[in-house]
DNA sequence: CTTCTATTAGAACATATGTTTGGAGATGGT
DNA sequence: ACCATCTCCAAACATATGTTCTAATAGAAG
């Protein structure tokens, strides 16, 4: 597939700090905000690794304009206020997850689609929705059939409710996520049933829950 | 009420151009960029306007900071696809409810609003949103904080969450309801907590739960 | 006609911000 | 060890961009 080796630490940090920055600010940030924000000693660190990350498609630079950065990966940075996200699949304790949203273009029509506000994206970038499928999450007040908005980040906190993909079983499921040590304990929220211990390098986070949704 | 006094030529020129501009790029245009495209003699001219454009809150200035123009009003934040709903206020078992929002205008700013995406408008109408105080409805996976859309409407189906407006107690409540006779029994979702029972004509319906929403 | 305010002008100024340079540590392969 | 490559660093550099100063012009008000 592409280059989805797990992007440098600090070019992760930046991008993040993209994002979180225009969710706040409606702009772009500086180089020098960027540098001040990920703690980089000088503004050339910054440079260079964005033009890394612009050499591997995660964003456009504008040459010699303030504030010249343009995030890419699909949702389309401005405009609209309601994006339709694809609801990729279903997820649940077991299940094996299908494709992920790295190249998807929002007009395959193999995908329903869930209509969420700008207002999201703004605060988390990127998301995408899943089904949950069965009733591991119940203790989180997650039923079946509601719908989980995920951002797509391999960054999470502990106790926080994740996508996390198990490298040796290929599968992936909605748990809690807790770091003990070299492992990971993937934490479900029913009383019926019991964690998931992994090996940390046997376990990749693919997001985190930012949402839930439940139509009635 | 404000002055409707026909902005002057060229202000009005300069707050087209960057709606334009911001649509084109999505990042706000410097003060050379506005010189330029409305032809204006010197950057100090553009600086003036946009003062005054500032100084009546057509937009916002960020001292010092490049492209630090932010558009307020309808034109920039407000899409076409979203709507703004007010979340009216709180409500719980017992707890009394707030003004009802038929003639709300959405000016007001009494109250926090949550952005939708009109699907959910085209679907049930009008709904309005009303933040869960307590858990009251947690066995039906409803928590604190959680915010419940609301259509309203008289007509509820048998175990369908509703608001209820308990007339004699002058108070209203989210439960299931449901019809038994000539009296309603207003079921919580919470085992720790009994149903409670009225004559059907001392309830009034205010409208039914059609979504929830939670953020994390 | 004065006086005041609103607006425009041109130029210079101050700094915010993208870019470049030369070099230094790492790290991995040969 | 040596070389290649990636990454980082400090400092300068160039210019993009917000801001200010002074003066001129046009109406409106008195």
């Amino acid at each position: 597939m592409s280059q989805k080796d797990k992007l440098p630490n600090r070019r992760q940090k930046i991008l993040d700090f993209i994002q979180d920055f225009m969710q706040d600010n409606g702009i772009p940030p500086t180089v020098r905000d960027i540098q001040k924000a990920c703690e980089i000693s000088s503004t050339s660190v910054v440079d260079y690794n964005l033009r890394l990350l612009d050499r591997d498609g995660f964003l456009n630079r504008r040459p010699e304009m303030a504030r010249g950065i343009e995030l890419l990966g699909a949702s389309g940075t401005q405009g609209v206020n309601t994006l339709k996200v694809p609801i990729v699949g279903s997820i649940a304790a077991g299940s094996p997850i299908p494709v992920f949203p790295n190249e998807m273009d929002s007009q395959n029509a193999d995908f329903d689609f869930i209509e969420i506000s700008s207002e999201v994206n703004r605060k988390y970038g990127t998301v995408f929705a899943l089904e949950v499928k069965g009733t591991s999450m119940i203790d989180a007040l997650i039923d079946d059939g509601d719908v989980v908005l995920v951002q797509p980040t391999p960054n999470v906190e502990q106790g926080e409710m994740a996508v996390a993909w198990i490298a040796d079983r290929e599968e992936a499921t909605l748990k809690k996520f807790y770091v003990e040590g070299d492992k990971v304990r993937l934490q479900p929220a029913n009383s019926a049933m019991g964690p998931i211990y992994c090996q940390a390098k046997n376990v990749e986070v693919r997001g985190k829950v930012v949402g839930v949704i439940r139509k009635y």
